[in-house]
DNA sequence: CACATAAATGGAACTTTGATCCGTTTGCTG
DNA sequence: CAGCAAACGGATCAAAGTTCCATTTATGTG
């Protein structure tokens, strides 16, 4: 019994794409939505310490039910931020398909700062060393830089902003300065990002190169 | 007998410079010493999450010893950290007393940088909103930058260094060094501390100014 | 030196919270 | 509809933070 649990739980948090032979009940799934749902809320309010009896409580569910999906607080909070990496991508492609480029851009590198700046806590947890957050960096790398990247190119093609940015230089940059300074962080964070966002729109029509002061 | 013990508690952590009445117990001050100096050893080997317990029992005191004087882990965190502050920036006098300007900088930053290493958890835990970090930023501030700027000085007019250097841009940007990529982080921020270093030499003897590119 | 007293002590006990276990319920499939 | 494995929930255990207080002890005094 304790084996079958514990080869289960190897496999992190990603249980959407396998069916073998059950294809996963639908109140399971219902219930997992919801944990995830109440966990992103009580992070939200109470930092990634708050107690899992109230996740449980607040999603509706046992303990046993969450512990059965997310076997320790790790597991849960892996899965919140890929949930939430998940849905800041996403947004990027309904961004794209509403705003001309150069505004997509600008539009969702405010939400990328956004989401970067709920994850104080979460940036401690992250090298804590727990093996649950191993995959995360490479998760959120593979995720961000193919999104970013294509609102990068699109804006770049339309010349709303220099060509010849380095996508990841870009949500680096962004993250440090979203992160920095935890002090007045929410105003700085916000002057600095529209200052680099200015200094996309610079080199526009103009020359190009130089792209590469970002990445200091 | 509650009111009296939170008043007292309200003081932080302080309570070297005030004999009113009684002078200090010369039990409790050791108790106080062997309290630290256990937290220091089991902070360094667990990370500051370390059971309370723990550091009871290695300091050879009972749990209401220790709570006695560090109402909370972040009191006992705050003690400890200072007293590394404090043992720190004693050894710039005493490096400064055996060795050459130039020698005493060098070691000394090095020292610094083995300092910063050391409080990776810490760092965390800094920016957690816990009153009894409040006041270590300045603390930090108040009995580094005299000290390194002492070295920074007699370095500078032995012609070690090159002048103009701001103290506080330079444990600023070791600070960052020391810190940045968790992954290869040792043998990463030695290198860029001994760059930083020969940086420092190149000026010495030709012009000055140019200084405050560490800032960046 | 013996005494009085307030400070200091230690650890039992209480509280909170993470994690486990298992009897019961429920969705799925044939 | 029946059988079964998956899923559930919450009682329960364990670990750790915090409080409390009866007892001990250092310190100043007569």
């Amino acid at each position: 019994m304790k084996e079958a649990r514990l080869t289960e739980k190897s496999n992190g948090t990603r249980d959407e794409d396998r069916q073998p032979k059950r294809p996963i009940r639908a109140d399971a799934q219902r219930n997992e939505d919801a944990v995830l749902e109440a966990a992103k809320a009580v992070f939200a309010t109470s930092g990634v310490d708050a107690p899992v009896r109230e996740i449980a409580a607040k999603a509706g569910v046992g303990l046993g039910t969450l512990y059965r999906r997310f076997p320790n607080r790790a597991d849960l909070i892996a899965a919140v931020f890929r949930r939430e990496v998940d849905a800041c991508t996403a947004e990027a492609g309904a961004l794209a398909a509403e705003h001309p480029p150069g505004e997509a851009l600008s539009c969702w590198l405010k939400r990328y700062a956004d989401f970067i700046a709920t994850k104080k806590g979460l940036a401690a947890a992250l090298h804590s060393g727990d093996p649950a957050f191993e995959t995360l960096p490479a998760y959120f790398r593979a995720n961000f830089e193919p999104a970013l990247a294509s609102l990068l190119d699109a804006a770049a093609v339309a010349g709303d902003v220099r060509p010849g940015v380095a996508p990841y230089d870009l949500l680096r940059a962004i993250g440090n300065l979203s992160v920095a300074s935890g002090d007045d962080g929410a105003d700085h964070a916000g002057r600095m990002v529209d200052l680099l966002l200015d200094g996309l729109r610079f080199g526009a029509t103009a020359s190009a190169g130089a792209g590469d002061q970002l990445s200091k």
